[in-house]
DNA sequence: TACAATTTTATCTTTTACGATAAATTTTCT
DNA sequence: AGAAAATTTATCGTAAAAGATAAAATTGTA
């Protein structure tokens, strides 16, 4: 098995329903925002469906997240660190 | 229409274009690299097919590119605004 | 422990992505 | 212009996503 199905699929789905708590939601709530229906949300937050992009975009739009941030941790994709200076501070991160 | 799918998905299918034309392959190569065939990349890069995350992530992979670098625009994601000073200024961009 | 709400799983149907192949079209190069 | 390469489009078959519904299992609560 790929290491997409059997980790990165989980992980978004992951990443989706601790979306969907913090937004206090429930599976139905989600369905009827989203238009995709509450066994399909089921199965992608339990990564064992391979979503469409266009799905990954409701979901994002009824959750008011970044499809990015459902993709990688968000924290990762905060900061590009050679962007910044060159000693690989962020200088705003104390000040 | 839905946005995704006469805009978004389009963006999409350029920054795949334009990824595959930077590493200098042609269909046929990155169909090869990435296992989705010639003629479904064609749509996929003309915006006219709602492709799975699994292939995305193939696609992303088969160039050295992040999946999130196709989803949306390189620049946009690379500084969290709010995450630096309070300033709104990045201290890095100029120096 | 019972009851209710939520989630998961199963089944069936429809829709659509994807591969393979071939043909048509466009682009590139001599 | 003509040939070659690359891309696009079309068709067909298969696999899988997604909706609907219902049933089972889990979780939460009185």
């Amino acid at each position: 098995m790929s290491t997409f199905e059997t980790t990165q699929l989980p992980e978004i789905g992951k990443r989706i329903r601790n979306s969907r708590l913090s937004a206090g939601l429930n599976l139905h709530e989600l369905a009827r925002l989203s238009g995709i229906s509450a066994p399909a949300l089921s199965l992608i937050e339990n990564g064992k469906r391979d979503l469409r992009l266009s799905s990954l975009f409701r979901i994002a739009g009824a959750l008011r997240v970044e499809a990015t941030n459902l993709l990688h941790d968000q924290a990762e994709n905060l900061v590009a660190p050679d962007a910044l200076g060159g000693s690989g501070y962020n200088l705003g991160d104390y000040q």
